[in-house]
RNA sequence: GGCUCCGUAGUUCAAUGGAUAGAAUGUAGGUUUCCGGUACCUAAGAUGAAGGUUCGAUUCCUUCCGGGGCCA
């Protein structure tokens, strides 16, 4: 039995994994009667010749034999058996395959023909991911950045893999942190509103909760001179006193209180929905926690009618999740008020109601791992069909060089700022080079955003999401090395090529010949531009947009590399020059496309 | 104190249990007749410590050291 493909002119890197995979099954099978339940190919090293790598070590016992000997007969075994591999090499217990010089040029045809290169078949299945998630008190923070990119990443990777994705955004707008912003404003405000001020509204709105703490800290001090300990004057101070009375008033429908909420609130939405213009992020449908906590308090009502819960004698409400390995958790205080988990636990019903999706991703950073552990385990417990299918994807902490970032020691860095920091650099970068002759005014911005934006997305996708990891606004703005830029420099140098081959008329149509041979340079990259797909299975099932980055930046620096080595509209071989532009133009849409699920836009020209 | 995450070149980041641990940056040096030099090539440079499992450990297990977080 051979394993031959009829359509040898147009083969997918999947189509030729499977059937080399085959073959070494049916190999070992045939010389061994090894049966192996999964074959599992490797890239081989660059310092080895070969494109696959099968390890045999696993099976040495079983063959009973060396592992260069299993590899030798099994490398025989494929090599006579499939019409792709080449030759082999063995290597220890490493069988390295090097594939025909037909095969890479039917992989290459293949990309070229695949009218559905990006976009992967639909999965039939629902995937709703919840990101952001601000509070109404203060603008939005590099930490925000972070999950905000990450959220948006995943989504458009998600899609790009074949899921249905909904993106919501759950916006923490009750509680006492917006009375202490309310309570600065009444005190001080002197009805300064955005527009008079000229104050951005989350920026203004957070400016009072500013002034709050000032005035708290000044008023624990002096009850302190006056004897009382730190504890007492921090309960004591009348700033606390009157925040939570309005806290109470809010939750008692205070006409005032709601209507200066309202006002409030409205202010930093306009100043929000400006930010996340400029991150390039949008949301199916928001969230409020005000409207979800009363669905909380419904859910539990009715888990302690189960009993599920249980009720402390002051009156509050627990769950004991000590068999889960975990410990007794409130879920509703002794005054009836709900608390965090009681509003999550109302928004998943929520959410469940109007997308009955299959999966939930949270993005929330790692400081709350066992606040949804904790909510995961209630779910279930309450038995609700949304209990399944939840995951919190958890990032770290972004620091600054200086030090941690918390606005209590006011070195946090705004992301307004942050942003317009990057794209003024940007600009800065680009003006020296002068490379934009002939832009308008709005196409000049136009590119400034998306270099800005592309560089600052980059830097905080291409690490591992868990980690934490060190934010350096001075190495950022550097577009040298495993950059944003870089990328959108790769794909504008492509264009340009692409526009000189349109200009001279150079056709990129060739039909496959058993006479065509790719260097190695071009094998690279018709290997990198081929897996497209197999890295967006990848990135999706880890939900992780650093597997993209990485990719990305693989297959820029492979294209950097085949144009220093290879002409392309000078190669005088007219059927070489053909196959070159038609790669490139492969390489550039491929570029577009990966940077695209980063959230990166990439320059025609810049 | 309990639980949890992290520890890799000077620095910032990689590595489904596989080969000589990859990049970038910085440092030192170099690049054709060139289609965009923000490129390409070369060199030196690292797994916190000790055990264990394995043919093979940065990866899994145990203890310790260091850092972060959560819960008190």
């Amino acid at each position: 039995m051979r394993f031959q493909i009829n359509t040898h002119f147009d083969l997918s890197m999947l189509q030729i994994q499977d059937s080399i995979s085959a073959s070494i099954r049916l190999g070992l099978s045939q010389l061994f009667s090894i049966e192996a339940e999964e074959i599992i190919l490797q890239e081989t090293k660059k310092e080895f010749e070969g494109t696959f790598t099968f390890v045999v070590f696993p099976y040495t016992k079983q063959a009973g034999m060396a592992p260069p000997m299993i590899a030798q007969k099994l490398g025989e075994f494929v090599q006579g058996n499939n019409d792709l591999v080449l030759s082999f090499q063995v290597v220890q217990g490493f069988l390295n395959l090097t594939l025909t010089a037909q095969t890479w040029v039917s992989i290459l045809a293949d990309s070229l023909a695949d009218s559905d290169a990006f976009q992967l078949s639909p999965k039939k299945e629902k995937v709703l991911i919840e990101y952001s998630s601000p509070n109404t008190n203060k603008p939005l923070h590099l930490g925000h950045l972070r999950n905000n990119f990450l959220g948006f990443s995943v989504a458009q990777i998600m899609k790009a893999a074949g899921y249905e994705v909904i993106k919501t955004n759950l916006v923490n707008d009750r509680g006492i942190h917006i009375c202490k912003s309310m309570l600065a404003y009444q005190l001080f405000g002197e009805s300064e509103t955005p527009e008079s001020s000229g104050i951005k509204g989350d920026h203004l709105v957070g400016k009072y909760y500013v002034a709050f703490d000032k005035a708290y800290k000044a008023e624990i001090e002096t009850l302190k001179q006056s004897g009382r300990t730190e504890d007492q004057a921090k309960a004591e101070a009348p700033m606390l006193l009157k925040a939570q009375a309005m806290l109470l008033a809010w939750e008692q429908q205070d006409p005032e209180v709601l209507a200066l909420w309202e006002r409030m609130n409205s202010w930093v939405f306009a100043g929000f929905e400006k930010s996340y213009a400029q991150m390039g992020v949008d949301f199916d449908k928001i969230y409020r926690e005000s409207n979800t906590y009363l669905l909380g308090k419904k859910l539990v009502d009715e888990g302690l009618s189960q009993g599920v819960f249980y009720q402390k004698p002051d009156g509050s409400v627990w769950i004991n999740l000590e068999a889960e390995g975990l410990d007794e958790k409130l879920v509703l205080r002794k005054d009836g008020t709900s608390v965090y988990i009681t509003q999550d636990m109302g928004t998943a019903q929520l959410k469940y109601e109007d997308f009955g999706a299959n999966q939930s991703i949270y993005v929330v950073g790692n400081e709350q791992d066992y606040h949804f552990e904790v909510l995961f385990h209630i779910l279930k417990k309450l038995n609700k069909p949304y209990s399944t299918g939840n995951f919190h994807l958890s990032y770290g902490m972004v620091d600054l060089p200086s030090g941690k970032m918390k606005s209590r020691e006011g070195t946090v860095v705004d992301a307004d700022d942050l942003m317009a920091e990057m794209v003024q650099t940007a600009k800065e970068r680009t003006m020296e080079l002068g490379k934009i002759d002939g832009f308008s005014e709005e196409e000049s911005n136009t590119l400034f955003n998306h270099l800005g934006m592309g560089a600052l997305k980059y830097f905080l996708l291409k690490v591992d999401p868990k980690k934490r990891m060190l934010f350096n606004p001075a190495e950022s703005i550097d577009f040298q090395g495993n950059t944003g830029p870089f990328i959108q420099y790769t794909y504008a140098r492509i264009k340009s090529i692409v526009r000189k081959a349109s200009e001279m008329n150079i056709s990129t149509s060739w039909t496959v010949e058993p006479s065509i041979t790719l260097a190695s340079a071009e094998q690279e990259l018709v290997y990198l531009v081929a897996q497209y797909k197999l890295k967006i299975e990848e990135a999706a099932a880890q939900m992780a947009p650093s597997v993209i980055a990485q990719y990305v930046y693989d297959l820029a620096k492979q294209f950097n590399k085949f144009y220093n080595e290879l002409s392309i509209i000078n190669e005088e071989d007219a059927l070489k020059q053909k196959i070159r532009l038609s790669l490139v133009e492969m390489t550039g849409k491929t570029i577009q496309q990966a940077a695209l699920l980063l959230g990166v836009i990439v320059p025609e020209r810049m």
